[in-house]
DNA sequence: TCGATAATTCGATAATTCTAGAAATTTAGT
DNA sequence: ACTAAATTTCTAGAATTATCGAATTATCGA
């Protein structure tokens, strides 16, 4: 992965609200959940969610999919998945990754 | 780990010039790279980088020790594993039980 | 087609971040 | 004490981000 793209993708989940919303679709699993629902147990204007929810689906985090009139946002558990080879491979010493893997 | 923490230390990273700060700091090992030879490797001004610096350091993912003239930077490796295990345990985790299930 | 629902885009403002030159700080050597 | 070296802190402008109400788009059901 190229540095730029992991800086993308961490500066995305290094937001409060923008991690909460992520682990609201990892809650959600493959079956995902629609932005009304992240939307009430995150408790802010539509807009404001909207706006961080386009920034995660920009780094590729997270997909969105219409169903009639929701929108159904879905964790992408292979970007997450490539963003953790990164961080243990490039940003973790052999020691500390043993340790973190068990 | 709390959420703030990890959006913190996400922000931090997220971070093009940082991240490439943080893995030379990795690359030089518990012996630490003083500011100026990250300076020279970096190739920005010593102001920039003192700020970008600064903010892996409130971060926690850096640590600062003077060598007489010099200013030593190490990275936390502590820090990393915990950041790790939290998106491990709450970013990944629950996605791959899911796609296991299906 | 009309009205209701779901969500985005637009527009504006406040706040933060990035960048870098200049000044200040800390330490070592003479 | 003076000077040089290594870095930070100060300061400020430019760029970006966060927030949210209002307007807009898309979809469904009557």
């Amino acid at each position: 992965m190229k540095l730029e793209s992991a800086a993308a993708q961490l500066e995305a989940l290094g937001n409060p609200t923008r991690l909460a919303i992520y682990r609201i679709l990892i809650e959600a699993g493959c079956t995902g959940s629609p932005v009304g629902d992240v939307r009430e147990r995150i408790g802010i204007p539509g807009s404001t969610l909207s706006h961080h929810i386009s920034k995660l689906v920009h780094a590729g985090l997270v997909v969105q999919e219409r169903e009639s009139r929701t929108l159904c946002c879905k964790a992408n558990f292979k970007t997450m998945e490539n963003l953790l080879a990164f961080l243990l491979q490039d940003c973790c010493v052999a020691g500390a990754r043993d340790r973190v893997l068990k």
